[in-house]
DNA sequence: GCCAACGTTGGC
DNA sequence: GCCAACGTTGGC
């Protein structure tokens, strides 16, 4: 059976990479994932056209900011060849590269963060793997489920 | 800054 | 293959 995810959460810190900065260039590549599960999913699972949640991490709220679409699939991560660059991996060659990134597009940013709290206590999306205890995979798969709930929160006129 | 919950590394 | 030591993530 061929892999049908179609919906994925990345998570970022603001600090060094913000919805606003993806929203300024309006197309990145995702760098810097160092773990192996991770990388999986963007070598082999993140498909062109599907949809991810932007997710701020270590932030003031911690969530979910925005959604990007995937417009390039799997390939090298440049940073990791890069000597000068934070993510560089002296084990990971051309011809045999380690880590990998995807390109995505800025799709829009929430007019509000839906925080993790708010995500917690929200029944539709349990089960969410997000919310699972211990969770430090910083890029996940996201049901559609979950996913249409989460622009359809979004989406509702803010809180007051 | 603390620390739980991971993932990775390397000795054996 | 086991597992202790170490490093990282990320909420709080």
């Amino acid at each position: 059976m061929k892999n049908q995810k179609k919906y994925w959460l990345m998570k970022t810190e603001p600090g060094s990479y913000s919805i606003d900065d993806l929203q300024k260039d309006k197309i990145t590549f995702w760098s810097g994932v160092r773990n192996y599960q991770a990388r999986n999913f963007l070598r082999d699972d993140i498909k062109k056209g599907n949809e991810v949640l932007v997710y701020h991490s270590n932030a003031e709220p911690s969530g979910i900011v925005g959604v990007a679409k995937v417009i390039k699939e799997g390939y090298p991560d440049p940073t990791a060849f890069d000597p000068k660059s934070q993510y560089f991996d002296e084990t990971s060659s051309m011809k045999d590269p380690r880590w990998f990134v995807v390109d995505i597009q800025f799709v829009k940013k929430f007019d509000q963060i839906l925080s993790l709290q708010d995500l917690k206590m929200d029944p539709m999306l349990d089960g969410m793997e997000l919310l699972r205890k211990g969770q430090r995979l910083s890029v996940l798969p996201v049901s559609e489920k979950h996913f249409l709930h989460v622009l359809g929160q979004a989406s509702r006129s803010p809180k007051r």
